[in-house]
DNA sequence: CGGCGCTTTGAACTAGTTCAAAGCAAGTGG
DNA sequence: CCACTTGCTTTGAACTAGTTCAAAGCGCCG
């Protein structure tokens, strides 16, 4: 089972995302031993799965450019998309509840990941107790991001919702020096629904309607964000989206 | 700050909940260092609050006796409850991202905790390897946790959810040895409504149908699980609760 | 007793779903 | 190069699960 290829080029010294990645905040000396430990797999095409829900637990994973989706599956065979994963995040850490992943992990487009071996990893800690801290850290960050995911599936709309993910997605943009404006979507319409929970539908009306309102520009799976302040209010609830508030919608609507 | 009071009793070798807590799994000679890091706190009284969200990162905290409950804070003052935490459960942990906690945690009834100073927590971590393992085994199951908890909110009727819940509590009471027929909630129909993303009318009538159709006996804050297969059923979604299906009718006697 | 907070129930409403159909883009093979 | 398939997206129209608003019931405690 081991599609590890090690040997090909991949010191996190020399990599782009060592200060958005696991390694960030660690000691040179010490990076080097995590150097050491990782393993280049060999590159995922889209829609390539990376592991399945139930696999042994073998490896974490860091993406190192491309993108992931990770989904569980329910008994009666529906899917739940639990999150995207861009360059710099980790992915795989659910594994270590009962030694089997609960998400399948799959490519979104073509896409490499760094593998570190769970055994040596384990190993590491030990000696490396930077490396011990900073997963933690990692790991307790996945657990910010999910309950502030509960959260918006708990209470908010569906244009808060999605006003919300384009804004992560944003931001996780800019945190690898891409441009946070434009948003080249990597997941279909669905996907995006059940990750939000709302129908697809719903997700393409909303796009439909932030464009006509001058909020974004959506063009297929290309989004320009034209007014992140206003998409910030929209995010807050500040804002009702669907009557106009912008220069751009129908104006001749007598008030009444 | 210090409102832990060591030198009460507390040893870990001795506690009924060895088995279901952070211990588990942990050799007898190094649960005595374990035993040694463990403060007793101050029994908390029903709403009194163990610590609120953005509070600086100082313990974990391991449910001994009564029950917690977590929730964040949106900034336009909603609230969103993140779990209910019984005997044996672990809290804390997101406090570990950036050295504050995300969430507020509360008592919901007269409650018990031990805790575990982070800064203890660390140096026994290198010295007791099983205690790191241990700790990521309970934080990767609080993900797959929440990952059920998304799943929940995502795509599941309001029936659905409620029955999730009460089979989740159900089994976490048989965990700890309690009757797992009889369900003493201590939180509010509106604390639940939050939790699954309800509104507590819902919950509220949802507690009424069940009673109705014969799956449950409610009375007030008392449930009485009277047909957990019918309840698995309606979690997973093969039954619709709302037509009988059931022969027992209404018979609104308390449960004894 | 009287007041307060929680719960229940009813009735009206609406955000979002579902179902259905058409539009579009990319790929395939003749 | 075009015809054809396939999968995604968009849009419309009808529907419904769950919300919201309102009011009454119930327990509890000072």
């Amino acid at each position: 089972m081991h599609e590890v290829i090690s040997g090909l080029r991949h010191a996190c010294v020399s990599c782009g995302l060592r200060e958005v990645c696991l390694p960030a905040g660690i000691p040179a000396d010490s990076l080097r031993l995590i150097d050491a430990a990782v393993r280049q797999r060999r590159p995922l095409r889209a829609r390539e799965v990376l592991f399945h829900a139930g696999a042994g637990f073998e490896c974490l994973y860091l993406v190192r450019s491309g993108a992931l989706m990770s989904c569980s599956h329910e008994e009666d065979g529906s899917e739940q998309v639990q999150g995207f994963h861009l360059p710099g995040e980790l992915v795989g850490l659910d594994g270590m509840a009962g030694g089997r992943h609960g998400c399948s992990v799959v490519a979104l487009e073509p896409t490499n990941v760094c593998a570190l071996p769970l055994a040596l990893v384990q190993d590491m800690m030990v000696e490396v107790p930077e490396l011990q801290s900073a997963l933690m850290r990692i790991i307790a960050r996945e657990t910010v991001n999910d309950h502030l995911h509960v959260a918006m599936m708990g209470r908010r709309s569906a244009h808060e919702r999605l006003a919300a993910f384009l804004l992560s997605l944003s931001e996780r943009h800019a945190r690898i020096g891409r441009d946070p404006r434009r948003l080249r979507l990597t997941m279909s319409r669905s996907e995006i629904g059940s990750f939000l929970g709302l129908a697809e539908e719903t997700v393409s009306r909303l796009f439909s309607r932030m464009h006509a309102s001058g909020l974004l520009e959506v063009c297929g799976r290309t989004v320009l964000i034209r007014d992140g302040e206003a998409l910030r209010q929209v995010c807050h609830g500040q804002v009702d989206p669907c009557r106009p508030g912008h220069a751009h919608a129908r104006q001749n609507h007598p008030p009444a």
